[in-house]
RNA sequence: GCCGGGAUGGUGGAAUAGGUAGACACGCAAGACUUAAAAUCUUGUGGCCUCACGGCCGUGCGGGUUCGAUUCCCGCUCCUGGUACCA
C-alpha cells in the first residue's frame, strides 16, 4: 500500500470493530463508567445530512479519549421512531408507517455506520419496538397509579391514598389535585358508590383525563401542542387551528414544578438552557385574595405578586372566559358586554399575538370591594387578562403596572400612587421604594409591606401567600395513529388500566390513518379495539401517546434494552448511573429535557431508579447552516455570467446545486449536465472562471444545498469528515457547512500518513531514541490534547494535530517512541487512519484499548524566556532571561542590557513594572 | 419589550485570572519538481507609506480605568437564539 487509501483502511477496520465486538458495554466494577448520550434522532425520509453528525462526532471524540483513560463506556445510539411525518407519509400513500419507519432506520443506519461511532449497536432501541413501547406503557401506568404528596414532597401509590381515605377523608391530606376536589370525611368516602370513589381518584391520579382547552387542528385532525403552533397555523403544513374543549389525558408535571426548579442547579449545564427552563416553569411568589362583589353573593379570587400596592387598585380585570363573568355584567351592559366577549372569544391567538398594543376592555356594571379600604371599585372585562394563567383575575394598579396603566388611561380610570416618588418618563416607579397614602402599610418597604399585608389577609381570612407557577399540566393524548396505545379502557365511561401482564398493548392495524369521519382518532378504524375483562368487554382508549412519551425514558432502556421483565435491571441501572455527557441542541430546552427530568423524578419517587436527574452535563452543539450557491441568469437567456460581473447585466438569480461547486467554483461541464435545459448554457466569465455567489440559509432539499456526509466519505474518507467538522469552529457555535478548508484537514492526514512511511510508500519506523526536539512537538500535544478535551475545545485541538505533524515532518522523524503515542493521540478524532498505523506499527491489540500517553513536563521546560521590555508602555526590545531570576533580578538585568540603556540615555526609571515571566515595563 | 449569545484579515477561526493580536487552515501570489497537469515541497500574505531600513493605523462604534485593553467598566449600533400581554 504505497498511498493513505482510506477507502480501504476505513471498510477494513469499520467490520473489525463490528466483528470483534470492541464497542459492546458491560457492567464492570472495576473500572469507572462513563455513560455518554446523543439525542437520538428521528428517522426522517431526506436521510442524514452533514449537520446531524457534529454533535455525533464530538461525543465519539470523547467516548474514545475516556476509554483510553480506562473507563467503561456506554455509548449507545437508536430511535425515535414514532412520529408525525411518517403518519403523513402513510396517510397519503396507504403504507403502513412502520415500513416507511424501518427503510429510514435501515438508511440512517448504515449512514452511522460509515462514519466509524464507537457505539455499542447492540444496544439500539426503538421507541416504536412494542417490546420498547411495553415499558412505555408501563411507566404510564405507574404514574395512574400514582399521586402526589406535598408533606412528603414525593409521589405515592393510589392505594395508600385509598387507605387514607378510608380511615380519615381528605380533609387533613395535603396533595395535589385538580382544583374543584370536594372535601370528605372517612365516613363520606365509605358511603361512595364506586364510580364516585373513581371519579374521585381520577382527580388525584398524576396522569388523568379532564377537560382542557386545546389547540385542535381539524385539517390534520389532532390536538397539536403550542410549539406546534405558529401564528395559529400548524407548524407542518401550515393548517388553520382553533382552541376547542375537548378531553385529553395529561401528566401533572405541574406537581413538580419546585424540584424541577431546584435541581437545575444540581446538574452542569449551560447557565442559558437552565435559564429558559426556570422561565418555563416560571416561579412567582405572591398573594391569593378575594373581593367581595357589591349585593352579590359571589367573590372574585385575584392572584397578584404586589399586594403590597393594594391600596391602588382602582378596579379589577376579568378574563372574556371567567365563569363569573356572566352573573356580573348588569342588565343595562349587557349588550355591550357580550358583543365585546364575542369578539374577544373569537380572536385567534396570532391576533392576539401581533396585536398588542390594541387595548380593549369593556365595563360589566358591577363593583367590588376592596376589603382593604371598603372602597368599590369597577369590575372590568379586559383580553389582556389570560384564563389560563393565575385565577383569570387582576387586581389593577394603574399606577405601579404598565399594562395596567395604558389600559386605565384609554377608558379614563382612575390613576392613584401608592409608592413615593416622582413620575419619570410618563410611570411612576415599578419596583422597590417606600409604600405611600396606603393605610396601615404606608411607610413601609416594599418587601415588609408584602408581609404585612399576607398577614392581614391570613387574619381576616380572605386570602393567603401564595406560589403561582405558570407551567401547565402536560396534555399527553393526541389524536394520531403512529404513536404508543394508552395501556387503558373505558368502563362506565371511566378510565380502567389494562391489566399488567397484558403488555404491551400492541398499536393495532387500520385501513386509513385518517381519522373517521365524525372526528375520531384513527384507532377507532380498528377492528375490535376492545379489552376482554372476566365480567365484560370494554372499549380501549382511542388516543395515543404524545411523540415525548418514548423520548422521556430511553436513557434508561440502553443500560438494559433486551430486559423483558423490567424498564431496565435495577443492579445495571445503578451502576450507569446518570447520563454523564449528553449533547444535543438546544431547541428542545423546554420540551424534552424538561419532559425526561420529571418522569426521572417521578420514578425515583416511586423507587425504580436511583437517580433524580438524567443528564448530569449537557452541551448544545450549533446547528449547521447550509450554504446556497447563486448563478446568474441574465434575463430571457440562457446566458450565465460570473458573480463579479454581475451589476453590468440584467440578472435573475438562481440557486445551483452546491454539489457541482467547488470553492466557489462551478463546474460548468457538470451544470450543462444538471438540468436538461441548461445544456446549451453559455457563460460569462471571469478570469477564466464561473465564481458563484454564496448564501447561509436553512439546510433544505429546495436550496439545493444539504451536504450528504456519504459524498464526503467517498472523496475524502470518514476521517477528513470526523476532523473536518470539528475543525470547522467551536462546537457550540451555529455555523454554515462550507467545505472551502477540507483540502487542508484531507492534507494533515496525508502527511500524518507520510510520517510512517518512506518515499516510496514502505512503512518504516524507526526504533532509535528520539530527540529533544521531537520529545517536545509530541508533549505539546499530548498536554493539548488533554486540555482542550476538558474544554471541549475540538477545534484547537485539530489544529494543534497540524502543527504536530508538520514539526515532525520538518525534523523528519520517524521514531517509534514518538510515533506510537502520536497514533492514539489522533484516534479519537480519526480512528481508522489511527487504528491502521496502529496495527503497522506491529501491535496486536486494537488502538481503542490503547492507554492515552502520559505527559511529562520536562520537554516543555524552556532554559529562557523572552521578557518584553517596553518604556512608557511601548514595546521595544525583547530580552532573553533565564527563567529562574527573581523580580529583582530581572529588573536589574534589564536595566544592565545595552539596548536599554541606549533608550534611557542615562535617565533613572520612575517605576519598573516587572511581572515574572512576561514583561518588564519601565516608566520614565 | 424582556432574557441569553455574539461582532477579530479576502474566508473559517486562534489568543481573555489584561502582557509581542491574527495560531492553525482555506484562498491568493511567487518559486521548485514535471513535456504538461495533478499531487508534493519552499517562500510570502491585516491595511497604508517606504526600493529598503523602518514607520503609522488596526479586534463593530464612542468614552473610561491602566505603564499596557480583543480581554475589565459605562453608553450605543448591528447580527443572532429564546420568549411573548404571567398580574
Amino acid at each position: 500500500m504505497a498511498d493513505y487509501n482510506f477507502q480501504e483502511i476505513e471498510k477494513k477496520w469499520q467490520s473489525t470493530w463490528e466483528k470483534s465486538g470492541i464497542f459492546k458495554a458491560k457492567v464492570d466494577y472495576s473500572k469507572p463508567k462513563f455513560y455518554s448520550l446523543d439525542m437520538f434522532p428521528y428517522p426522517s425520509g431526506a436521510g442524514l445530512h452533514v449537520g446531524h453528525p457534529l454533535g455525533y462526532i464530538a461525543s465519539d471524540i470523547i467516548t474514545r479519549y475516556k476509554r483510553l483513560h480506562g473507563f467503561n463506556v456506554l455509548h449507545p445510539m437508536g430511535y425515535d421512531s414514532f412520529g408525525l411525518p411518517a403518519e403523513q407519509y402513510a396517510i397519503q400513500t396507504g403504507q403502513h408507517p412502520a415500513i416507511t419507519t424501518e427503510e429510514n432506520i435501515k438508511r440512517y443506519t448504515e449512514q452511522l455506520k460509515n462514519i466509524g461511532f464507537a457505539f455499542d449497536w447492540n444496544k439500539e432501541i426503538r421507541t416504536s419496538d412494542a417490546s420498547y413501547y411495553k415499558w412505555t406503557q408501563w411507566i404510564f401506568m405507574q404514574l395512574f397509579d400514582s399521586y402526589y404528596d406535598k408533606t412528603a414532597d414525593k409521589a405515592k401509590s393510589i392505594d395508600s391514598l385509598m387507605k387514607l381515605f378510608e380511615s380519615e377523608g381528605n380533609s387533613k391530606l395535603d396533595a395535589v389535585c385538580d382544583e374543584e376536589t370536594p372535601e370528605f370525611t372517612a365516613p363520606e368516602w365509605n358511603d361512595f358508590t364506586q364510580k364516585r370513589k373513581q371519579e374521585i381518584l381520577l382527580q388525584y391520579r398524576l396522569t388523568f383525563l379532564a377537560e382542557t382547552t386545546v389547540n385542535w387542528c381539524s385539517a390534520l385532525g389532532t390536538v397539536l401542542s403550542n410549539d406546534e403552533v405558529k401564528d395559529g397555523f400548524s407548524e407542518r403544513g401550515g393548517h388553520p387551528v382553533e382552541r376547542k374543549k375537548m378531553m385529553q389525558w395529561s401528566m401533572r408535571i405541574t406537581a413538580y414544578a419546585e424540584r424541577l426548579l431546584q435541581g437545575l442547579d444540581t446538574v452542569e449545564w449551560t447557565e442559558p438552557i437552565k435559564e429558559m427552563q426556570r422561565n418555563w416553569i416560571g416561579k412567582s411568589i405572591g398573594a391569593e385574595m378575594v373581593f367581595q362583589i357589591k349585593d352579590h353573593q359571589k367573590s372574585i379570587k385575584v392572584f397578584t405578586t404586589r399586594i403590597d400596592t393594594i391600596y391602588g387598585v382602582t378596579y379589577l380585570a376579568l378574563a372574556p372566559e371567567h365563569e363569573l363573568v356572566d352573573e356580573l355584567i348588569t342588565e343595562e351592559k349587557r349588550t355591550e358586554a357580550e358583543a365585546y366577549i364575542e369578539v374577544a372569544k373569537n380572536r385567534s391567538d396570532r391576533d392576539r399575538m401581533s396585536d398588542v398594543k390594541t387595548i380593549s376592555g369593556t365595563f360589566t356594571g358591577s363593583y367590588a370591594i376592596n376589603p382593604f379600604n371598603r372602597e368599590e371599585i369597577p369590575v372590568w372585562i379586559a383580553d389582556y387578562v389570560l384564563i389560563g394563567y393565575g385565577t383569570g383575575a387582576v387586581m389593577a394598579v394603574p399606577a405601579h403596572d404598565e399594562r395596567d396603566y395604558n389600559f386605565a388611561n384609554h377608558f379614563g380610570l382612575e390613576v392613584r400612587q401608592v409608592i413615593e416618588g416622582s413620575m419619570e418618563n410618563g410611570s411612576f416607579p415599578g419596583k422597590g421604594g417606600v409604600i405611600t397614602n396606603s393605610g396601615f402599610i404606608s411607610g413601609l418597604e416594599m418587601k415588609d409591606a408584602i408581609q404585612e399585608a399576607i398577614d392581614f389577609l391570613e387574619k381576616e381570612k380572605i386570602g393567603n401567600g401564595k406560589v403561582q407557577y405558570r407551567m401547565r399540566d402536560a396534555i399527553f393524548t393526541r389524536q394520531r395513529y403512529w404513536g404508543e396505545p394508552l395501556p387503558v379502557y373505558f368502563k362506565d365511561s371511566l378510565p380502567h388500566l389494562i391489566d399488567q401482564k397484558d403488555l404491551p398493548l400492541v398499536l393495532p392495524d387500520v385501513n386509513k390513518y385518517l381519522p373517521t369521519e365524525d372526528g375520531e382518532p384513527p384507532l377507532a378504524r380498528a377492528k375490535d379495539w376492545n379489552y376482554k375483562t372476566s365480567d365484560g368487554e370494554y372499549p380501549l382508549e382511542k388516543s395515543t401517546m404524545p411523540g415525548w412519551a418514548g423520548s422521556s425514558w430511553y436513557f434508561f432502556r440502553f443500560m438494559d434494552p433486551d430486559n423483558p421483565e423490567r424498564f431496565v435491571d435495577p443492579e445495571k441501572a445503578k451502576y450507569w448511573g446518570a447520563v454523564d455527557l449528553y449533547i444535543g441542541g438546544a431547541e428542545h430546552a423546554t420540551g424534552h429535557l424538561l419532559y425526561s427530568r420529571f418522569w426521572t423524578k417521578f420514578l425515583y419517587d416511586i423507587e425504580a431508579v436511583a437517580i433524580e436527574e438524567p443528564f448530569q452535563k449537557m452541551i448544545n452543539q450549533g446547528m449547521i447552516q447550509g450554504r446556497s450557491n447563486m448563478v446568474y441568469r441574465i434575463k430571457g437567456t440562457n446566458a450565465f455570467v460570473s458573480q463579479g460581473l454581475k451589476d453590468q447585466y440584467d440578472t435573475s438569480e438562481m440557486h445551483v446545486d452546491v454539489n457541482i461547486v467547488h470553492n466557489d467554483q462551478l463546474n460548468l461541464d457538470k451544470f450543462k449536465e444538471w438540468r436538461p435545459d441548461l445544456g446549451n448554457a453559455e457563460f460569462i466569465l471571469e478570469d477564466g472562471k464561473y465564481i458563484c455567489g454564496a448564501e447561509v440559509e436553512k439546510m433544505s432539499k429546495s436550496k439545493y444545498n444539504v451536504v450528504n456526509p456519504d459524498d464526503i466519505i467517498e472523496r475524502y474518507g470518514a476521517d477528513t469528515l470526523r476532523l473536518y467538522e470539528m475543525f470547522l469552529g467551536p462546537l457550540e457555535q451555529f455555523k454554515p457547512w462550507n467545505t472551502n478548508g477540507i483540502d487542508g484537514v484531507f492534507k494533515f492526514l496525508k502527511k500524518l500518513w507520510r510520517l510512517y512511511h518512506t518515499q516510496e510508500g514502505e512503512f518504516s519506523v524507526s526504533d532509535n531514541p528520539a530527540s529533544q526536539e521531537e520529545l517536545k512537538a509530541l508533549h505539546k500535544t499530548i498536554k493539548k490534547t488533554q486540555e482542550d478535551m476538558e474544554n471541549y475545545s475540538f477545534n484547537t485541538s485539530v489544529s494543534s494535530f497540524m502543527i504536530c505533524v508538520n514539526d515532525l515532518s520538518g525534523l523528519k522523524c520517524n521514531k517509534r517512541e514518538i510515533l506510537e503515542p502520536l497514533a492514539i493521540l489522533v484516534s479519537p478524532y480519526a480512528p481508522h487512519i489511527a487504528e491502521e498505523l496502529w496495527s503497522l506499527l506491529g501491535n496486536k491489540d486494537s488502538v481503542v484499548t490503547a492507554s492515552f500517553p502520559v505527559f511529562d513536563a520536562q520537554y516543555l521546560i524552556e532554559n529562557f524566556h523572552e521578557y518584553p521590555v517596553s518604556i512608557n508602555g511601548k514595546m521595544r526590545a525583547k530580552l532573553s532571561l533565564p527563567l529562574s531570576l527573581s523580580k529583582e533580578e530581572i529588573e536589574k538585568s534589564a536595566l544592565k542590557d545595552t539596548v536599554v540603556q541606549k533608550w534611557l540615555e542615562g535617565k533613572t526609571p520612575k517605576k519598573i513594572i516587572v511581572v515574572p515571566g512576561k514583561i518588564v515595563n519601565i516608566v520614565l
